[in-house]
DNA sequence: CGGGTCGTTGACTCGAATCAATATAGGTGG
DNA sequence: CCACCTATATTGATTCGAGTCAACGACCCG
């Protein structure tokens, strides 16, 4: 973010700042409190939740490093922000921020930006939701974070075009609130893409995508693939 | 929108505007082409449509009067946007607009709000599209149309508390694509609750909701209700 | 008034949920 | 360091809600 400011506004961002490390399954901020601090995120993963009051709970979203953290411009949200592993904060409170955006428009320009991305998201997210078979859903959700975590294509060696290892951020359980599923079927989809060679995992969390095509196959044609590629 | 603006932005906004009218099904702007210009919504639906190659369609939003059509900052919008009924609109030049902005801050404050509106709508929506029932699902659609286009209760006449007619702007197969279901689920959940006495049609457009306390269990409650509660 | 689209209803199928039984990882205390 | 213990994960059997396929009916248009 700091990188679309220019130099005044970001010395004056970095002076209201402070660090800040949060373990993981803490709260950030909660659907009853008031939102009155943001942050962005220099290590770690945040889930977005919803739970509405007979305990379904959905994963909204989900922000990694380099992403924001937190409401502007109200009081309160009807979402929680939990840590979904432990996390190193850059915060700054809330009342100094928007101050800070009323002076400095750029600070304001580069949180539109942000914002307008940010619901590009949440829309290709609820395609996801409403539209696919639980496969699709489980290789997207890999896909993603694979690409989040394993950064932009660019900075992975060209000499190792596949395998692509990673530290899952989630739980079953939290991959199933992402989708919408059930954690068995999170857990018989994965079953599945191993079958087919397409990832591995090692203990619970270490997985590796060893064939990035065939899961970005997997993540739009799910049904067709599985009726002639059956092992 | 105009509301937020001060004095100067507001008549500097309405310099570069003018109205159209667009009739029902047209596309405003599609997936493909750049986006070069924006709307606010004077009267009518619009329908916010993600198409995947295989042809599967989800409607990841709806924008109803006062609320902003367009994805500004960005050259394409990975959505296209459909009129789901006829159209007044309230267009003005991509480029204008977008300089009128780096111009006046508080016309990009007031976008700024509405988007974090949008965002919250959106991750609203994830949550209906991920964890409910048909029947809640087509509850809750009913619900929020039904509260856009009949205005704010405060609107309404107090000595009429129950009875709120609307003229849908969906097709049965446009409400089944707003919610992730299949058009034949759609009329079921619609027939249940016509059986239960908490909305009644006439024609294929006109609804009028009986109950709204009902229709507001049914967007929470559906399975219990179901239950306990048949006729 | 006739034709065609859209909507409704019914019968059946299928994918994911649910219920249940193990299995493994990973942490803890001896 | 090892054995145990509990969370988490995996797999299996069955159920159930929504999807699919098909026929019929009603509304709206020309």
């Amino acid at each position: 973010m700091c990188g679309a400011l220019r130099e005044g506004s970001a010395t004056a961002l970095a002076s209201i700042t402070h660090r800040m490390r949060v373990s993981a399954g803490r709260t950030i901020y909660g659907a009853a409190e008031s939102v009155r601090s943001f942050a962005i995120i220099i290590s770690g993963v945040v889930k977005l939740v919803t739970t509405k009051p007979d305990g379904r709970q959905q994963i909204v979203g989900l922000q990694f490093p380099a992403d924001f953290v937190g409401r502007p411009l109200a009081d309160r949200s009807s979402l929680s922000a939990e840590a979904a592993t432990t996390l190193e904060l850059c915060c700054f409170s809330g009342r100094a921020f928007e101050a800070l955006m009323a002076e400095h428009p750029d600070i304001e320009h580069a949180l539109l930006t942000r914002t307008l991305a940010d619901l590009d998201l949440a829309r290709d997210w609820a395609f996801l939701l409403g539209r696919t078979t639980a496969l699709e859903k489980v290789a997207t959700l890999l896909q993603i974070i694979a690409e989040r975590l394993a950064g932009p294509p660019a900075c992975r060696s060209p000499d190792v075009p596949r395998g692509i290892g990673f530290a899952l951020p989630l739980s079953r359980m939290e991959m199933a609130e992402c989708l919408g599923l059930r954690f068995e079927t999170v857990c018989r989809q994965l079953t599945h893409l191993k079958s087919r060679g397409i990832i591995a995992t090692s203990g619970r969390r270490q997985f590796e995508v060893l064939d990035m095509d065939a899961l970005k196959q997997c993540t739009a044609n799910a049904p067709a693939l599985a009726a002639d590629a059956v092992i």
